[in-house]
DNA sequence: CCGTTATTACTCGAAATGTT
DNA sequence: AACATTTCGAGTAATAACGG
C-alpha cells in the first residue's frame, strides 16, 4: 500500500539511538529533538506520522551502484565524466539507508512549495538544481518528461544495448553490458551502448527505483533515444519529480 | 586487590534483495 | 504486491588490560 521510492540519500546521521518504544505502558518519553525549546506544536503528531509509514519498501541501494562503478575501467570513467554523470562516480559507498528517516524527511516536504517545512518559520527551499549539486548529473535544458518512446523505438533500444529479454521494464542482465570491455578501439556503437546503460542502470538503481525488483520505469526511455544529447537533458527535474511524487504518497 | 577502561565477540533488528 | 531470505551494522555484553 503506502510504496514509496526515496530517491535521495540520506547523509550519513549518526543513527538515533532510539530503542524502540517499548510497549511498556509508562512515560511517553517526550521526543524533544535534543534542542528543548522547540515547537511544542505537536512533537508527537508529526512523529506518529513518521511512524505510520514505517511499512515502506526501498529498491534503491547506492552500494551496488558504488560496486559497479569501482570496477570501471579509466576509459569508461571519461565516458561517464564525459555525459556529465561525473558525480556519479564518487557515489559513497552507503548499504543502509536510513528508512525512517527518508520518511520524516518525505513528510516534511512540501510538493506545492518545494520545501521541507518543519515548522513555522523554519523552511529549507529545495531546488531541482540542488539536485544537481548534490548527485552531480547533469542539468541540461530539455525535459526528459517530454519525450516520448514507441514500443517499436524502445525494442530498438534494448536490442541496441544487448538486452534481450522480451519483458521491456527488465533491466535484468544489464550489469553484463556495463561490464563488457571498451576501449579507444570500440566503436560508437558500443560506447553509445554502454552509455545507454549506464543510465538505465543508475536510474534503476538509485536515482529512480521501481518498487519491483530487476524492473525500471519506462518514462525516462525517450530521452536515451538521442545518445549524443543525454547530458542536454535535465535529469535533476527528473529525479526531484519522483521524489515530489513520492512525497505526495507519504 | 579492587575499580575503571578498552577491546573483542556475539546478538538482534533493520534494510536489501530475491521469489512466489 | 506480499512474503521470505540474506546481509549488514549497531548495540550490548563479556572479557582482558591497565592504573591506583
Amino acid at each position: 500500500m503506502v510504496v514509496e521510492r526515496d530517491e535521495k540519500w540520506v547523509p550519513q546521521f549518526p543513527s538515533n539511538p532510539s530503542r524502540r518504544f517499548g510497549p511498556s505502558s509508562s512515560t511517553p518519553t517526550g521526543r524533544n529533538g535534543g534542542g528543548g525549546s522547540v515547537t511544542p506544536s505537536s512533537p508527537n503528531s508529526s512523529y506518529d506520522e513518521a511512524v505510520s509509514a514505517l511499512c515502506i519498501t526501498n529498491r534503491c541501494s547506492p552500494k551496488s551502484v558504488f560496486s559497479l562503478v569501482s570496477n570501471l575501467s579509466k576509459f569508461k570513467k571519461q565516458i561517464v565524466r564525459d555525459m556529465g554523470f561525473g558525480g556519479i562516480l564518487e557515489i559513497p559507498c552507503i548499504s543502509k539507508l536510513n528508512l525512517k528517516l527518508s520518511a520524516w524527511l518525505l513528510s516534511k516536504l512540501d510538493s506545492e512549495e518545494s520545501c521541507l517545512i518543519f515548522g513555522p518559520g523554519r523552511r529549507i527551499y529545495v531546488h531541482e538544481d540542488d539536485v544537481g549539486i548534490v548527485l552531480g548529473i547533469p542539468n541540461g535544458d530539455i525535459d526528459v518528461s517530454t519525450t516520448s518512446v514507441t514500443k517499436e523505438q524502445l525494442e530498438l533500444l534494448r536490442f541496441s544495448i544487448g538486452l534481450a529479454s522480451t519483458d521491456p521494464r527488465s533491466i535484468k542482465g544489464i550489469e553484463y553490458v556495463l561490464e563488457k570491455h571498451l576501449d579507444d578501439q570500440s566503436s560508437s556503437q558500443q560506447i553509445d551502448g554502454f552509455k545507454v546503460a549506464f543510465v538505465v542502470f543508475i536510474i534503476g538503481h538509485l536515482l529512480a527505483p521501481c518498487v519491483k525488483h530487476d524492473q525500471v520505469h519506462l518514462d525516462f526511455w525517450g530521452a536515451l533515444k538521442n545518445h549524443a544529447a543525454l547530458e542536454r537533458y535535465n535529469w535533476c527535474r527528473y529525479v526531484y519529480g519522483h521524489v515530489l511524487e513520492a512525497a505526495q504518497k507519504v
